[in-house]
RNA sequence: GGCAGCGUAGCUCAGUUGGUUAGAGCACCGGCUUCAUAAGCCGGGUGUCGCCGGUUCAAGUCCGGCCGCUGCUACCA
């Protein structure tokens, strides 16, 4: 019963770029990382979690430019964007600085000291093609031109897309500065770099023995880095570069990459500072006690900089070394990477505008494991499973007794529930288990079996019944939806890390704020009870349509229709035009703007009806065979009865979408969807027939 | 091209150091229920564990090859 010992723990994700929005992929790390630092104050340890944008570079540079401001202009309205979509998910960090502070740059340059007296820098002439037009140095995706292995046009300046073949910029023919289309030229330049070799026996030790990484990583840097020797990282570019001048080396300027992990002591500096502390409580060895805990969240795109170079710094300058690199994979969308094309290039804000924040976490949460697996956003999945979970099982079990208790509030003495309660607490130790090494998927799964023992409770003592019984069973009633609420809530504080939404209205619902885990312990007795409200909504389809078809990159503009357009009677005021009534639009709004892709894939085919039949159990159903063609026969089951005399539709012709899905239904396998008009307010259903001439088996277009 | 990860039920995923008959949730099928947001409960496994070969008394698990998917590729893999 004793309160877990205390820790201090420091928790970092990876900086965002301050060139581009947070997108559904960023959030797989920012939710993960909330989660577990709301888990480890819930348990009442001393966490804060920190960030801040990663603001330096020459993507930074050149996108200013193109947008004719500065690019402390930029970077602070992209800071103010990134903020918003963090908060708009509930990720709460203790602080969010920037990569371009006072505070970076004074750490940076105390780091660089070290480095220096360590005598780590060495200097050396690098050649790298130049763009004169736009006065920069360029990265090798800066630079296309034709292939020198296989003249395959276009290519980037490091690699053939087509035959494989790897070079440097300087052997592309005909390179072409993809800044200003300028022909590039090669320069040389004197760039600093950092020797790695001198570390390669700390860091062989450190990567394999320290425990901060997955011995998968581990094993990988020792085959792939750690075997032969490390190259000098250069960390240096010569101006004109976004960043910070480095002190000693006038004109030279940091990478961006030495001043972005930097920037994870800077948060730190900031946030202590504020509150009248120190980083170095934090940073310093030995320093505090207990020990600080550094655990770093990062994709693991980043492995290299986060498991060599960020150690090497930090082992250099004496300070702290990581307890944790928590490397995570990407996120696809459907299966496949995301894409802007298909709609599935899902940003933060996109995703905020039709959606609630809590499904995306649940659903993170119930598929992080914490391993380097990519995982997948299947988004039918994605409704079934909140649909499922949240909704069917933990939201429904207040919903479908908390009503009972708005009166009388919960029962004096906690009921005899079978020991149900204190199974739930005790689980509560392998369910932390699970969320402190960071596979959330298995403390969900602990936590939907609690749900269905919940559930299943119900359902046995049957409330609904007591409650049809009168007053002799009222407090037999009462106990009953004590037990289902305790159970609910505590299920509530094991969730709280994810869904700290829930838990503050299940708090306003019954017991007050949930602020630790160990009310997971003890279950409430004779408090009252608010009356119900909904806790969590369904995930609809439309809902996900809307928001594929908002991501999609902006159509082209349609032709704004111009009211005096002859072709559009309906706004030209002719008086010979009809007017129809205006509800059954407004009743059902126009689905989202869809491509002639989207609407090819639905493959209409006009149908003759051969045999239509009664199905006596089915109130809305009749059961259709229909003909395509020769012989091609399918049965499909329409929502028609009532509306259609079976006789009377054999032999007629109707459309049908030919490729949806099967679909088995209650009576059978339907093979097919007949089009049919239906509206709000309307009262029959209005088959679609081809005008004469039409064939079976024939396709719309 | 190089490197890494993955490939288990219709879908999303668990499967610990190789060890009975390969699991969960969802979906689906059958039954029950009607308190609850079309929610809930009971029952049913629907599978060539990507393919081929090897090690072993025993392989989803270890080894080799192949295929497929996904990701990464720091001025240098």
């Amino acid at each position: 019963m004793n309160a877990p010992t205390s820790r201090r723990i420091l928790v970092t994700s990876a900086l965002p770029y301050a060139n581009g929005q947070i997108h559904l992929g960023h959030l797989v790390e920012y939710i993960q990382t909330d989660i577990f630092v709301r888990f480890q104050k819930l348990r009442g340890h001393d966490a804060v979690y920190l960030c801040a944008d990663d603001t330096h570079g020459t993507a930074i540079m050149i996108r200013a430019r193109a947008e004719e401001r500065s690019e402390r202009d930029l970077i602070a309205a992209m800071r103010e964007d990134h903020l918003k979509d963090f908060a708009g998910f509930d990720i709460e960090f203790d602080h969010y600085g920037s990569t371009d502070s006072d505070a970076n740059r004074r750490l940076c340059g105390e780091i660089w000291r070290s480095l220096r007296d360590k005598g780590l820098v060495v200097s050396r002439d690098v050649k790298q093609l130049f763009d004169p037009k736009a006065g920069v140095f360029l990265a090798d995706r800066f630079v296309r031109g034709t292939c020198p292995r296989c003249k395959a046009a276009d290519q980037y300046g490091d690699a053939c897309e087509k035959c494989g073949a790897t070079y440097s910029p300087a052997d592309l023919v005909d390179p072409v500065s993809t800044l200003s289309g300028a022909t590039p030229e090669i320069r040389s330049a004197e760039h600093l770099f950092v020797q790695l070799e001198p570390m390669q026996g700390f860091l062989r030790e450190w990567t394999k023995n320290s425990g901060a990484l997955d011995p998968r990583i581990a094993n990988y840097l020792a085959g792939h880095f750690l075997g032969e020797p490390l190259r000098d990282w250069d960390i240096s570019r010569p101006a004109p570069y976004f960043g910070f001048e480095i002190p000693d080396a006038p004109g030279h300027y940091w990478y961006v990459w030495f001043d972005a992990p930097i920037g994870y002591v800077a948060a730190t500096d900031e946030w202590a500072t504020a509150r009248g502390g120190s980083w170095k409580e934090w940073w310093h060895r030995g320093a505090g006690e207990p020990a600080a805990e550094i655990h770093h969240f990062i994709g693991k795109d980043i492995t290299y900089f986060h498991t060599l170079f960020w150690p090497a710094m930090l082992e250099a300058a004496g300070l702290a070394l990581p307890t944790k690199v928590r490397i995570h994979g990407f996120l696809t969308v459907n299966g496949e990477k995301m894409s802007k094309s298909r709609g599935t290039f899902l940003l933060a804000r996109t995703y905020l505008d039709h959606l609630d924040p809590a499904c995306l976490r649940y659903y993170y949460a119930a598929k992080l494991s914490g391993n380097i697996d990519d995982i997948d956003l299947n988004l039918e999945d994605f409704a079934a499973k909140v649909n499922s979970d949240l909704v069917g099982k933990v939201v429904n079990l207040a919903s479908r007794t908390a009503r009972w208790l708005e009166g009388a509030g919960l029962s004096e003495t906690y009921p005899n529930d079978g020991g149900l309660f204190a199974q739930g607490a005790v689980d509560g130790a392998e369910i932390a288990a699970a969320y402190d090494e960071c596979d959330f998927a298995r403390a969900m799964r602990l936590v939907m079996a609690a749900a269905d023992r919940a559930n299943a409770y119900v359902d046995a003592e049957q409330p609904w019944k007591l409650a049809k019984a009168g007053p002799e069973s009222a407090e037999r009633l009462r106990d009953v939806a004590t037990v289902a609420l305790n159970l609910f809530r505590q299920i509530v504080v094991y969730l709280a890390p994810v869904l700290p939404e829930l838990a503050t209205e299940t708090g306003a619902l019954v017991g007050g704020p949930i602020r630790s885990w160990e009310e997971s312990r003890h279950p409430l007795t004779g408090v009252a009870v608010a009356p119900f409200k909904p806790l969590a909504r369904r995930v609809e389809a439309a809902q996900l349509e809307a928001l594929v078809a908002a991501s999609k990159p902006a159509t082209p503009p349609s032709a704004p229709s111009s009211p005096s357009s002859p072709s559009n009677p309906s706004s030209s005021g002719n008086a010979s035009v009809t007017t129809d009534p205006a509800e059954p639009l407004a009743a059902e709004p126009l689905a989202p703007q869809c491509t002639i892709d989207d609407f090819t894939k639905i493959d209409l085919r006009v149908a003759r009806i051969l045999a239509a039949e009664e199905v006596p159990e089915a109130k809305k159903l009749l059961k259709l065979t229909v003909s395509l063609g020769g012989e091609e026969r399918r049965t499909v089951f329409a929502g028609i009865k009532g509306f259609h005399d079976p006789a009377a539709l054999v032999g007629r012709l109707v459309v049908v979408v030919a490729n949806l899905a099967p679909r088995q239904m209650k009576f059978g396998l339907s093979e097919g969807m007949v089009v049919a008009a239906s509206g709000a307010g309307a009262t029959g259903v209005y088959l679609l027939s081809p005008d004469s001439g039409a064939l079976p088996g024939m396709r719309l277009h």
